[in-house]
DNA sequence: TGTACATCAGTGAACGCGCGTTCACTGATGTAC
DNA sequence: TGTACATCAGTGAACGCGCGTTCACTGATGTAC
């Protein structure tokens, strides 16, 4: 063959990988086919020997975006001397994650154009909620029951998504930094007092 | 002139209306200014005429979308039997309004376009926001410093915010529903104690 | 060893379509004389 | 009262552009004989 043995998958990744984060940086519909294979210094004509079609890009992309930031979270929250819940709250909304949506958090950066969006990228989207809100559960203390453990992760993990939609959407500094704040305090107030 | 005296003005508003459905219900870049005017039997040219540019229109309707936003939580709050914060924490997280998208919330359903967009439609979002927050603190109970009460306030909203974008992107109900509960409790919890 | 052929990742032109914006024009009315 | 003109909300064609997708083709390599 013209190329060598893992050519063909190595082009597949790189096509995620690229997507994954203009997909979040720019929103999906907003990245065209063709400009994003002239990212990977390839032609709009390839895509279709990768892909059935932008939705299962979508979905792919969705899934990669997921599990950066599971891997992330699992690291922070196995840190030996600073991590667990409240490490991960701290790192969410830190300044750092606002000021990059393309490397960040699918759910922040994504979640109403994924409503409005194909059922495969919803489908995707949820296993990766589940699995994050699984991974923040564990993470509680053992004084909760399972099934609070799973209320108290969902709720966590919606006051992050939408305190840094907030923070990035408006347009002002200081009211920025204000909404983080609040926000941390506020999802550090939904854990069991330690 | 050919149109009675408050035609122009008239068809303004109904371009702002039409619009402002529009963009939260399917996103700003989703709905085209040629399609978005034929919805009230006129044609592209004219949309000039009353805009600047679609930018502009983007900036009137997120202010009429918190318009209607805040009008609503403005008689949710004040209503004599069943009103407060808690009321309104209710009625943000309910299957009607994570149902309907094009009337519902533009934080919820614009925040990571505007986040993207232009400079004008951020800063009227912001506006909004800062709007939506001052009316939701001076509803906290006053045993809380001002600054307690816009913290809280803050931290209720971006709950909010954050509960119904997950609720809508799931592609699950079961999960959905129980996002809405858990976003539900919550943010109750962060009210201060009765 | 040398030749013919199959493979297949990638090319690039083309499909029909909608985008935001511009602009010369229309035509019904109000106003001026 | 009748005529000429100004006003202006709305029309619709056109601008250059990018969209997702299709498809006949290229050309370097591996394989078969």
């Amino acid at each position: 063959m013209r190329y060598s043995k893992g050519h063909k998958e190595a082009t597949r990744q790189k096509i995620v990988d690229t997507a994954s984060a203009r997909f979040r940086g720019e929103g999906i519909a907003a990245v065209g086919v063709a400009n994003l294979m002239s990212d990977i210094g390839l032609t709009q004509g390839g895509f279709y020997n990768h892909f059935e079609s932008k939705d299962e890009l979508a979905r792919e992309a969705v899934a990669k975006g997921w599990q950066g930031t599971c891997e992330r979270l699992e690291k922070v929250l196995g840190d030996p001397e600073h991590g667990g819940v409240e490490a991960v709250i701290e790192s969410y909304l830190s300044p750092r994650h606002r000021d990059h949506m393309a490397e960040g958090c699918v759910a922040a950066a994504l979640s109403p154009e994924i409503a409005r969006g194909a059922d495969i990228v919803r489908a995707e989207f949820t296993k990766g909620t589940e699995h994050m809100v699984s991974l923040l559960a564990r993470a509680l203390p053992k004084t909760l029951k399972p099934k609070q453990r799973r209320a108290t992760a969902m709720a966590v993990f919606s006051t992050l998504v939408g305190t840094l939609a907030l923070a990035r959407a408006v347009n002002d500094a200081d009211a920025s930094e204000e909404i983080l704040a609040a926000g941390r305090k506020a999802a550090l107030a939904l854990l069991p007092a330690a």
